[in-house]
DNA sequence: GAGGCGATTGGCT
DNA sequence: GCCAATCGCCTCG
């Protein structure tokens, strides 16, 4: 029987290595909450000694949990109105997950954000956590526990990089990875950049 | 303690 | 394109 991902599990040590490489790698992982959520198609790394980081003037009572182990979830609120998912990476480096191709759970997700516009579901750090029901409870979560559940790419993904959004320091680091030629990014892609 | 600014989004000019 | 919403954290006094 040809095998999918539909069972499998990222690798132990995934979130241990450089949170570049870990950015880069979860494009075309799939992200699930609850069973709700769809492949991830938009990322951004953050790392200690990143002046765009959370991290970057040492912890306080809310970014604790990206001091932590490496596999847990850092959730923030942005604006004081949003939700924002992060996966904590090794020393007090994290990747912001930005958007989703919804795949599972449509309906749970439409009726979450209010809307069915499938290109608007999970386009953008706080309409994915909406959609996918995320707030601070999760904030500090194992992510190979419930209810996240990821799984692995099927297969390779194109990716493309360039600077991150909505920073005003460290705007030149080319940090952000988007699912090459996808229509749920939050934002169209830097011109051709990365591979 | 006061004032300003976000790793954003949706609605309106 | 501009702007309000809304709150935790930073800077300055």
């Amino acid at each position: 029987m040809p095998s999918t991902n539909q069972d499998q599990r990222l690798p132990a040590g995934f979130f241990t290595r450089d949170v570049e490489t870990v950015a880069r790698g979860l494009i075309g992982t799939v992200l699930l909450v609850d069973g709700v959520g769809g492949m991830i198609v938009e990322t951004e790394a953050y790392d200690a000694g990143d002046p765009a980081s959370h991290c970057f003037r040492g912890p306080t009572a809310r970014n604790a949990s990206m001091f932590g182990a490496p596999g847990h979830a850092y959730v923030y609120r942005s604006y004081g109105i949003h939700w924002c998912l992060n996966f904590v990476c090794l020393t007090a480096s994290g990747v912001l997950i930005r958007a989703l191709e919804p795949t599972v759970g449509l309906d749970r997700m439409a009726e979450r954000r209010g809307t069915a516009e499938l290109r608007r579901l999970c386009a953008g750090p706080g309409r994915l956590c909406q959609a996918l029901g995320i707030d601070d409870r999760l904030d500090g979560h194992a992510l190979d526990l419930p209810p996240f559940e990821l799984r692995p790419a099927e297969r390779i993904a194109r990716v493309s990089a360039g600077p991150r959004i909505g920073v005003s320091r460290g705007v030149e680091t080319p940090w952000r990875f988007c699912l090459d030629g996808s229509r749920f990014l939050s934002r169209p892609a830097a011109r051709s950049a990365g591979s």
